[in-house]
DNA sequence: TCTGGGGTCCTAGGACCC
DNA sequence: TCTGGGGTCCTAGGACCC
């Protein structure tokens, strides 16, 4: 029987704002969204005051205040570096790892004599070395384990580490279970089976499969599955390249000029460029799209998108740009405040195997390309991001511009903002 | 005044081909 | 009166995840 694991850190990123201020513990702590717009962490402190995840920051600043809320601006590149830290110890102390999110991992524990006292040693070492607390889950499918890992979490008793597979087994943690939570089950979903009196995993499990396929097709359908403890997913060692890759950003404030929005769709279009680079990928086609605010009545809504096709396969940033703001040119109506915009990048193959086409540049031009930006990366990694940077994405303080007052220090991955001791 | 960012997969329907 | 059928590819939209 397989027996898989899933690891995840408690409050993630409230823990790591939390580590390098030890007067924090104790006390309520959140962590906000790009821009500051709304709660994305909080501690287990700041959970008891009330406080829901997503919640906008700007309805709970009296809370902040009059709780003495820790408010922290997210600082994605600290919490990426504790998250590699983790997960090497992982890496380390199990067979298998497939590194599921920033802050969780699945492990296949199949075969391995004693599980549960493996997973109190790795919590143990992880809450050493690294500082942060995870909770475990272990069951016979990927999806009980993510449901043992509820219990865990929510039942101290069990020391961070619970396993489904012994005691009274799994039918009374699914009938616990609000079918809301479980994992694959989205609001969606859970609406249409609360109207079919579907209130707990386990009344879940008991609907006609062919009802679950019909209404929820073949991924409803293995949620099933696994909950009734049929292994339908199996350990992915090896992340997938990725098939599209997206920078977006909400603005710090609304933009309705189209010379501002060219500006931040050439600043996110660069930026992504970046990341396809550094995943080694080309991309064939490049979208973009903007929108109006979302949750306004009685102003003039608009969101469009537009996809543009590139020559041929290309990590060039220019060639990126340009069809970027083409793509912009598609979308932008005047007479509109927009909040948001985004650049996406489609139809990512290997650098390493690209397609030869006739309209492909000469093998010399495409070289000089590639060493131009391998020369761009290489620059703004040593000087920091920016160091270079094409003329149209253009200086700081720019109104489209995020909002981001609360930052953290980026105590580990800065040399400017190592912590101090002493 | 103020509500994130980054992904994946599935399905239905249309275009197109033979 | 009668107006095929099957396959593939692409896209948009919906649903989910963290």
């Amino acid at each position: 029987m397989p027996l898989y694991a899933l690891v995840d850190c408690n409050n993630f990123y409230a823990s790591c704002e939390r580590l390098f201020r030890p007067e924090l513990k104790g006390r309520p702590v959140v962590v906000l969204s790009n821009n500051d717009g709304c709660v994305i962490a909080r501690s287990a402190e700041a959970k008891a005051l009330g406080i829901p995840m997503g919640a906008p920051a700007f309805q709970w600043e009296h809370v902040f205040r009059r709780s003495g809320v820790a408010v922290f601006s997210s600082n994605f590149p600290l919490y990426g570096d504790l998250s590699a830290r983790i997960m090497s110890i992982l890496a380390d102390m199990a067979p298998g790892v497939e590194v599921y999110s920033i802050d969780e991992a699945f492990l296949d524990l199949t075969g391995v004599a004693d599980p549960h006292a493996l997973c109190r040693d790795i919590r143990q070492r992880v809450l050493r070395w690294v500082g942060i607390p995870v909770s475990i889950g272990l069951a016979r499918t990927k999806t009980l384990a993510k449901l043992a890992n509820r219990v865990a979490k929510k039942q101290p008793e069990h020391g961070g580490v619970f396993d489904l597979e012994s005691g009274q087994g799994a039918e009374a943690v699914l009938a616990a279970t609000e079918v809301g939570d479980v994992w694959g089950i989205g609001p969606r979903h859970t609406k249409r089976l609360w109207a079919r009196r579907v209130r707990t995993a386990l009344d879940f499990v008991r609907l006609p499969r062919t009802w679950v396929r019909r209404e929820m097709s073949v991924v409803g359908l293995c949620t099933q599955l696994e909950l009734s403890g049929v292994s339908c997913l199996s350990l992915e060692r090896a992340a997938a390249p990725h098939k599209s890759l997206l920078c977006s950003r909400t603005f710090g404030r609304l933009v309705s000029e189209l010379s501002h929005l060219r500006e931040a769709v050439s600043t996110y279009a660069v930026r992504v460029a970046e990341k396809l680079r550094r995943e080694g990928a080309e991309a064939t086609a490049v979208q973009v799209y903007i929108s109006t605010p979302r949750h306004r009545v009685n102003v003039a809504q608009h969101s469009a998108q537009a996809t543009v096709a590139l020559a041929s396969a290309t990590a060039h940033t220019p060639d990126i740009v340009e069809a970027a703001l083409r793509a912009l040119a598609d979308c932008f109506r005047e007479g509109f405040e927009y909040q948001k915009a985004g650049v996406m990048l489609l139809g990512l193959t290997p650098a390493s195997a690209r397609q030869v086409s006739l309209l492909d540049l000469a093998p010399e031009e495409r070289q000089r390309q590639r060493s131009l930006m391998a020369t761009l990366d290489a620059v703004n990694r040593r000087f920091g991001r920016g160091a270079l940077r094409y003329a149209i994405t253009c200086a700081p303080d720019r109104p489209w511009h995020m909002r981001q007052m609360r930052r953290s220090p980026r105590y580990t991955t800065s040399w400017d903002e190592l912590p101090r001791v002493g």
